[in-house]
DNA sequence: TTTAGGG
DNA sequence: CCCTAAA
């Protein structure tokens, strides 16, 4: 189905030029095509940030795995040649359960991150996967989830899902106890295991609610893996600042290179991430087309703003429509994702999704893949640190990052479980598209925040930091986030039953079928997979902060601890995050997001009015300059649509009009002017030039 | 970029 | 407000 999906769709370019006459029908369609387009698009940019995240890995034979290198032991992602190959062997796994994980930000500092090379592994560069251990070899299992770093001594369930902690070795984490990932401990996970199979890291609050075996289907689900280490690109490590007193749309992230490097999360300044923005980039234009796309605008999770990054994504935004757009957005999104690609969109030449890591990665996954269900269970620890203690204190020259403000470092999302069922004869190619399609359906479908305290969910958007208790230390220990599914969004789980097994930590998953027919994917597609870019999911993080500045960033106390918290999302309906289908990617398009309404003020109507007197209703632009070149957010278009409105409010009898009732005598005016000017119009169109004369 | 209009 | 064809 997805493939089809997107045949469907058609990943082809976009229709472009010229329909001169299009009939609006036409070019409505035409519209709606390449916004699903876009929004494809989109999701693979979302998925590029999950990606990173996870590791798949299939053995196609025991033997290679335990003997090949790291290489090797990843046939599947290691090289393109590979990649479309039919490795896929899939044995009946035990409904071994892997979480996923996505790391929202990455709070080791660079320099651990070098030292530890386990993230860097993830890289082509470091192909060797030092870090990427012998893992695999030992379960008979044709898949494996891998993943490296993860601490020993938190592992809490070897069973399905790894959370490789990227911060390993971060000061933060040894401080904060929990969470010590110092060593990298390199864990093999078996199929079979399906409790939980979270590591834990840290204080028991970030650790990952275990899984449940689900059954698929009856099939043993596969484990595709599942493993979102910390490796985001990024800028970095992020801290979540919370304003106590601000209200929750204080709460930012700032990320820490911003400190240091001016060009923090834009300009990647770590080898890591030069590498990623060295790689071939099939999509540039694609790229910035989709971050343009209002797609992106929709939810507050995912902005345009992303692109406002330097390094990869010029800034589109020349237009001062985009401008609009992007200020609006900063305005009123209070959690926006910016920046999601600024770290580290990668385009893979191979789809992108290798160079990430996937398979490469020393921190890896193994999936196990049974039959033809690959299950994907993950989920993203989520892990806040918080602390000046810490190394993780900003070296922020900025005073925001100060006092009177809880800093929440958020490590890493748990992600809603998905399952993935693939026929064995669907290529690598193929399994990657899918996997990126369920990625993209999760986090591209808007996923909501939820708050967790104490392991209550704390529902009262409205209540205060303080109020919550956030704001100390004891309860940041507590505090946990979770990426719920958009409730809103419907999902057709393919398989239904499968629901029923999930266990309450579950907080969604999501089933994605392939069509039996590979063939038509792996060619065709093939180009598909090119594009997919991954940004980090930090980023998503991270966009945050500019989202939502707040006022109070700048208090006085500050209080940190550190958090970790990994919350499964209990009341969510398992099938929330269903299976990926076109409906769904439609769906996404409500990721646009427009800008905010707002209402002509009686005293804008009357500057309008009196402008349009003087000028006529043909030039908007001097309309603007005139009486409103300094308010920003009015476009030309937008003054010509008020005066529109305005002209039909006129007509209207008063009852009908909503809305801030506007005086008669502007009305009259309004009509009038309207009268009068239309009436010039009209004359000018019969005598060419009449007369210049100005009644007003 | 602006205009002009339909949605 | 959005989206676009046209200019």
């Amino acid at each position: 189905m997805v493939l089809q999906n997107r045949l469907d769709y058609g990943f082809n370019g976009y229709q472009v030029p010229a329909m001169p006459r299009a009939t609006r029908s036409a070019r409505r369609r035409d519209t709606v095509r390449k916004k699903v387009e876009e929004n494809k698009m989109c999701a693979f940019d979302l998925l590029a940030t999950v990606a990173g995240k996870l590791l798949i890995e299939k053995e196609s034979s025991p033997t290679s795995s335990s003997t090949s290198s790291a290489k090797d032991q990843c046939p599947i992602g290691n090289q393109d040649g590979k990649d479309e190959s039919n490795a896929l062997k899939v044995e009946p796994c035990g409904q071994g359960s892997c979480d996923r994980k996505l790391f929202v930000s990455e709070p080791v500092s660079q320099a651990h991150e070098v030292n530890n090379g386990s993230k860097e592994s993830s890289f082509p560069q470091n192909v060797d996967n030092s870090g990427f251990t012998s893992k695999l070899t030992t379960s008979n299992c044709s898949e494996r989830l891998v993943t490296k770093n993860i601490d020993h001594g938190n592992i809490k369930n070897e069973i399905g899902s790894l959370c490789s902690q990227v911060q390993e070795g971060s000061s933060m984490y040894r401080e904060s106890g929990g969470c010590k990932l110092d060593g990298e401990a390199k864990t093999l996970v078996k199929d079979k295991l399906n409790s939980n199979g979270d590591v834990i890291i840290g204080t028991g609050a970030d650790m990952c609610s275990s899984e449940h075996p689900v059954v698929f289907q009856g099939k043993p689900p596969a484990l595709l893996s599942s493993d979102s280490s910390a490796k985001a690109p990024s800028c970095g490590n992020h801290v979540l600042q919370k304003s106590l007193p601000s209200t929750r749309d204080d709460v930012k992230i700032v990320s820490r290179d911003d400190d240091e490097n001016s060009s923090g999360c834009t300009h990647p300044s770590r080898p890591r991430t030069k590498h990623f923005r060295q790689a071939p980039r099939i999509g540039d234009r694609r790229i910035r087309k989709i971050l343009a796309s209002k797609y992106w605008k929709v939810g507050p999770k995912f902005r345009d703003e992303t692109l406002s990054n330097p390094g990869k994504c010029k800034p589109i935004y020349r237009s001062r429509k985009e401008c609009y757009k992007r200020q609006r957005s900063q305005m009123t999104v209070p959690f926006k994702k910016r920046k999601l690609f600024d770290r580290s969109p990668v385009w893979n030449s191979d789809g992108g999704i290798n160079d990430w890591g996937f398979f490469n990665s020393s921190e890896k996954g193994i999936g196990d893949a049974s039959n033809s269900c690959a299950k994907l269970q993950g989920g993203a620890e989520m892990c806040s640190v918080a602390g000046q203690h810490t190394s993780f204190q900003c070296r922020d020259s900025h005073g925001a990052f100060s006092f009177d403000s809880v800093k929440l470092r958020i490590k890493s999302f748990r992600v809603p479980e998905l399952f993935i069922e693939i026929p064995e004869t669907a290529t690598v190619g193929s399994l990657k598209r899918t996997v990126m399609e369920a990625v993209t359906a999760i986090l591209g479908g808007g996923l909501h925040i939820g708050v967790l305290l104490q392991g209550k969910k704390v529902r009262d958007d409205n209540i205060t930091l303080q109020q919550t208790g956030i704001s100390h230390n004891d309860q940041l220990d507590s505090l946990g986030f979770t990426l719920e599914p958009n409730p809103s969004q419907s999902s057709t789980p393919l398989c239904t039953g499968d629901s029923s097994h999930i266990l309450p930590g579950d907080a969604s998953q999501a089933l994605i079928r392939y069509p039996p027919n590979p063939s038509v994917d792996d060619q065709g597609t093939s180009n598909i997979s090119a594009e997919t870019h991954v940004p980090n999911l930090g980023n998503l993080v991270e966009s945050d902060h500019d989202s939502a500045p707040s006022p109070t960033d700048m208090s006085v106390d500050k209080s940190s601890a550190d958090l970790k918290a990994l919350v499964p999302v209990p009341e969510m309906n398992v099938d929330a995050l269903a299976v990926v289908t076109p409906h769904r990617k439609s769906k996404r398009s409500e990721i646009a997001q427009r800008r905010i309404r707002r209402p002509f003020s009686v005293a804008e109507v009357e500057a309008l009015v009196q402008a349009v007197e003087k000028l006529g209703t043909g030039r908007w632009r001097d309309v603007k300059l005139r009486a409103f070149d300094n308010a920003k957010h009015r476009t030309y278009v937008d003054l010509k649509d008020k005066w529109k409105t305005l002209v039909h409010t006129a007509r209207i009898s008063p009852q009908q009009r909503r809305g801030e009732p506007v005086p008669q005598e502007l009305l009259d005016r309004v009509l009038t002017a309207h009268a009068y000017w239309s009436q010039q119009q009209a004359k000018q169109q019969l005598k060419p030039q009449p007369e210049t004369c100005l009644l007003f």
